[in-house]
DNA sequence: TCCCGTCTCACCCCTTAGGGTGATGTCGGC
DNA sequence: GCCGACATCACCCTAAGGGGTGAGACGGGA
């Protein structure tokens, strides 16, 4: 019989050295492949079977993410571990949501790699204590979650709570969209209540804060 | 004759295991200590001569700048190289000044790696290419510097600023700094005019951007 | 010593913004 | 066809913000 097969996924050249390393020194694990991106670990899983792919998450040419959900719809059987630096809370829950079995920080020790390696190939999972604690404090906060924190505005107070975000003043948004002033502060009314905010200062805090602004939607 | 003394500072456990793999392949460096933090890494550097520091940037109490700065003062002989991620523009230069002889990124080949740790040990420096484009950009723009994007501001201005920043109204300034509300008035339209923002919106779009709020900073 | 920058405050001005209320017209669904 | 959600606009009022000017106090540097 053969080991695990694995597939080192990361664009540290060093650190797939490493792992690789560590990981054959188990004799359940056979390390099958490793490149330096998500576009070259689709095409390796897309022409092999592979066990447990252990990825990286943040990668040039397609991040861990977007790999992992790909891999997840090509080769449901494959277990995708990600690894990563810091358990980045945002990553955390989308890789997870991607289909990735589990999530280790690189500061696991060897032996514990191994284990989780086998741990995802026998299709339970594997999560990092940290990162574990970061799952179930977004699990808490499900309910509170916002989807998209413009939830229960209308079209058009989307659209004004853009320019708001944008440092638009009620005169250039109404030049901007062709209406009344009346009509602006209106939905302006409607935006600040809708998203219990104070004023239009607020309005851009909360833009920031929730990551609605793309850094470089400049006011002009 | 002995090897180059090396010591491995970093708080990922398996990096520092992978490094010491393939450093000690190297018949002319003999890695000595390795530890996970700047505390223990001051500590070593007081009690043993070392030749090289490789040192991680980012790191759990005190990080490797404060490190590499500190070493500097009491071990001027000790080579440091910083070992990193990401080529962070502001980490590069902020380590360099720190004393640092080196910067690689974690994306070097094992035996680059070897090559920069005999090279700082020799006494000349190693900069990773993408680091060293980085550096050469720094020097020519030093004079368009831009130290906090509040240059020129007064201390007084500086603090209104961070509460403009945070969306406060000026009564709450007022009342937070123990000012009347006059005050408060003249040292925002101080603010609004050197800063050439037209109001206190425009102030807090400005702070996003520049990267003068970090997150959390929430305004209550 | 005098001067300059800073911090403090006051008064006046006008514009902008926020809030309340109510009235159209349109569209889609029941 | 009726009703509700939206979008549009009007008029009113008050508060908050931005702009101009000037002035007293204080401290450090030329």
């Amino acid at each position: 019989m053969t080991g695990i097969r694995v597939m080192l996924v990361d664009d540290q050249e060093l650190l797939r050295a490493s792992l690789r390393t560590v990981l054959s020194a188990d004799e359940r694990i056979e390390v099958t492949h490793d490149v330096g991106n998500g576009i070259d670990a689709i095409e390796v899983v897309r022409r092999h079977r592979l066990d447990v792919v252990l990825m990286d998450i943040r990668m040039p040419r397609m991040d861990g993410v977007a790999a992992t959900a790909e891999i997840a719809r090509i080769a449901p059987a494959t277990r995708v571990l990600m690894l990563t630096t810091f358990d980045d809370d945002e990553l955390v829950v989308a890789a997870i949501r991607a289909g990735a079995s589990g999530y280790l920080t690189k500061d696991v020790r060897p032996a514990a790699l191994a284990q989780a390696v086998c741990d995802v190939a026998s299709g339970t999972s594997a999560l990092a204590p940290g990162v574990a604690a970061t799952i179930l404090d977004f699990v808490r906060q499900v309910p509170a979650r916002r989807t998209t924190a413009l939830e229960g505005l209308t079209r058009r107070e989307v659209e004004i709570f853009g320019l708001l975000a944008r440092g638009k003043s009620n005169s250039e948004i109404c030049a901007e969209l062709v209406l009344s002033e009346n009509t602006v502060k209106s939905h302006v009314r409607a935006v600040l209540q809708k998203l219990n905010l104070r004023d239009r200062v607020h309005v851009v805090i909360y833009a920031y804060e929730n990551g609605l602004v793309g850094r470089n939607d400049l006011p002009d």
